[in-house]
DNA sequence: CGACATTTTGATGAAGATCAAACTGGGTGG
DNA sequence: CCACCCAGTTTGATCTTCATCAAAATGTCG
């Protein structure tokens, strides 16, 4: 029932932060065992809810969400394959935001017991969740600049360099293209741009030859030039693979 | 050189957590002994450099912001008596962002091993500081929300109900009033809007009697009205003091 | 008192929301 | 196989909010 390949992009996404020992590795599989297949547009958690478990994507997109007074959702964040959300979220008597899919979705549910059980015997991993926390923090803090200080065509190119990166760190991108599987009026939600708006700033990067977005596949035909318009800085996404002294082979590939 | 009240706001704070023991704040004191009073619009950390130290504001008013490619900065959070900055941090090679003070500013800060050291000694504490970066995160989220989402009107009234909510967390109002040493174009920054519209929020609503800011004092004559305007809703704060079993007196004054 | 930051006011312009409607394309059922 | 449906995309027209520019008023501190 479940792949070793499953957790290929976690483990991926963790040795940006520390080479993982075979023992490291097995831990985490043992503790994926199980995994949820989930539609698109489901919800996994649900805002007010007890926080119960550590989810982590596999396969698929999906996002955290706030929920507005006047019914309206507000995204706050984009999980992609590889991501771990809410490691220590047990802390909290109740969720603070909503999490639900954007494409289809394989999700593995580890218990917290599992969680701590994992940090207490693995410090390599207990460390690379950490460094995973931290980096969600940062993009949290980007996306305030984002929405707060760019113009939609500004803010549309660093969320497709951010989407093309991070998937980039995980193995998940082909040549200069890979998924997108967002309406444009929920990548309205996560720009906090109007359907229609979105819609033409979109024709206007095409006409650019900046990119295309066709059947939920993003291509970047022109990346200097797309992240030179918001002045996209990786930085912020942690992804330099030195966080760790002992991090040496940053090129090895499956 | 330093008072025993230094920390009291980060005991106060941390107590919506869970109830500290003496010797869990004894610990705390002996770890906040170097304290450092910087000037106003002095900074704390730059962004880029190495992360060293653990920072706890004891008074004052700082903020976390990023610098733009065009100068201009975006505070993407704000840093109160007794909020105790990036636990883990020193996980990271640099800091993804800056941190000034506002006003002048009394902070401790706490070599990462002596943060560890209270960490593994004092189970509650450690509990209690994860506690507050969870609380950190989910406010970073709703930052996204309110420069997203919210009118200038709703996103002035929603700052300042949050300021005012932390700040009684760590009974820093009196009455219906409370410190908010920031000037118009600060705010501005804080909320991405400009000075000149800042300032016509802020005469609007004192014509509508919601609020005074005066001499860096904020007063909130009608709290129900503010709160309604952006449909406050403090539960992202965690404040509500049930985040942990043992917690039981909730109302208990200094 | 004078220099300087901050607040206030006015006038104009631009970015993006909203409303409305037409167009596209894939999927379903008759 | 075609007609239909529905979600998503595209286009146009209008309106609101807020930025920007400019300048006057106020306040503060040496």
């Amino acid at each position: 029932m479940f792949q070793k390949s499953s957790i290929t992009s976690l483990i991926r996404k963790l040795e940006h932060c520390a080479l993982l020992s075979p023992e490291d590795k097995r831990a985490l599989e043992s503790v994926c065992g199980s995994v949820r297949q989930l539609p698109a547009r489901s919800i996994l958690v649900t805002e007010g809810d007890p926080a119960q478990r550590v989810n982590v994507i596999l396969e698929g997109f999906a996002c955290r969400f706030r929920l507005q007074a006047d019914g309206r959702r507000q995204m706050v964040g984009l999980l992609l394959p590889g991501d771990m959300c809410d490691i220590r979220v047990c802390i909290l008597k109740h969720m603070d935001h909503s999490i639900g899919t954007l494409s289809p979705v394989r999700v593995a549910q580890i218990p917290h017991e599992s969680a701590d059980w994992l940090m207490e015997r693995c410090p390599r991993l207990a460390r690379a969740f950490w460094w995973s926390t931290l980096v969600e923090e940062s993009i949290a803090r980007e996306w305030v600049v984002n929405v707060g200080h760019r113009t939609a065509f500004e803010r549309m190119a660093h969320l497709f360099c951010e989407v093309f990166e991070r998937l980039h760190a995980v193995g998940l991108t082909r040549g200069d293209t890979c998924d997108l599987p967002l309406t444009q009026s929920e990548l309205g939600d996560a720009l906090s741009l109007s359907a229609v708006h979105v819609n033409r700033v979109l024709m206007e990067m095409r006409h650019n030859g900046l990119i295309t977005l066709r059947n939920q596949q993003l291509t970047i035909h022109d990346y200097p030039a797309l992240r030179n318009v918001p002045g996209f800085d990786p930085r912020y996404l942690h992804l330099d693979g030195t966080n760790d002294p002992s991090f040496r082979a940053q090129e090895q590939t499956g």
